[in-house]
DNA sequence: ATCATGCTTAGCCATGTGGCTAAGTATTGA
DNA sequence: TCAATACTTAGCCACATGGCTAAGCATGAT
C-alpha cells in the first residue's frame, strides 16, 4: 500500500468543514480581514469569534491560507497551490480507474466461475 | 456566502484519513473482497478488522463505494463517479482565483492609502 | 454434523472536533 | 487619556472519531 501522508490527511481534513470552505471561497476572491470574513460568515450562522479563529487557524496549518497581523487589523489570503497535493491525488485516482478495464460485474463473474473450477481467483 | 453542502462535508472528511485514501486507490485498481483489503492493509498497519469495517462503512456512506455481499463474502467496488463534487468543488475555487487579478500586497497597500485620505475600502 | 472462514455486532477508550462564554491584550481613534 | 475596536486566550461541553477486544452470526468446506 501507498507510503502515509500526513499532509493529505490535514488539507483533506481541513476542507471537510463547511465554514472553512466558505472562508476559501471567499479567499480566492481575494485576501480579507478576520472582521471581513467573520461578518460574512455571521449573515447565516453567527458563530462566535474564538471559534471562528480556530476555523482560519485550522486553514493557516494546514497551508491553505497565509495571515498577517497589521496593528489590530489580521488580514488572511488564500495560497492556491497549497491545493496541489490534493488535485495529484485526485488525478492519480482517475489516471488508475481509467488503466482499469475490468468491471465489477466481471470480477464477480469470474470470481464465481473459476470457484466452480476449483481453480481458485489468481490476483 | 454560499449555501451548505453536507455531501461535501462527507466526501472531503471520508477522504481526510490515510486508510480510507488507501482503500480508494486499491479499489481504483479494481474490486476487492474486504479481506483482501484488510490482508493489504494489514501489511502496514494491522488493524483490527471491525476497525477496518468501519472505515469501509464510511466510504460507502459517502457514496465513494458500493459493497455487495455474496455469501459470507463482502466485495466492494469504487464509484468513480462520486469525486465529481469534490472535483468541481476545487475547479470552482480555481475559476474564482483566475478571476483575481489583486494581489496581496496590492490589497494592504490600497487599504493603507484609503485610510490615510479617509475614504475607507470600497469592498 | 462439525469446524473453518468471513464478516458483524457490541461495548469500551483516549483523543479530537466544533462549538460556546468570559475575560484579556493590543491597537486605534476621538 | 479613555473608549471603541479587533483580535486572543482560557476553560467548558456534547458529540464524534479512530482505534481496541470479545463475542456472535452466517456461510462454506470437509
Amino acid at each position: 500500500m501507498a507510503k502515509h501522508d500526513s499532509q493529505l490527511d490535514i488539507l483533506f481534513t481541513a476542507l471537510g468543514d463547511p465554514t472553512r470552505r466558505e472562508i476559501l471561497t471567499r479567499l480566492a476572491r481575494g485576501p480579507a480581514t478576520v472582521s471581513e470574513l467573520h461578518n460574512a460568515h455571521d449573515g447565516s450562522k453567527d458563530m462566535a469569534l474564538p471559534s471562528f479563529m480556530g476555523h482560519l487557524k485550522k486553514l493557516e496549518e494546514a497551508g491553505l491560507i497565509t495571515s498577517e497581523k497589521r496593528g489590530r487589523v489580521r488580514s488572511c489570503r488564500l495560497n492556491p497551490g497549497a491545493f496541489s497535493p490534493v488535485q495529484s491525488w485526485l488525478e492519480t485516482q482517475r489516471t488508475l480507474w481509467s488503466e482499469r478495464l475490468d468491471r465489477f460485474d466481471d470480477y464477480v463473474t469470474n470470481l464465481m466461475k473459476e470457484r466452480k473450477n476449483g481453480t481458485g481467483p489468481k490476483d
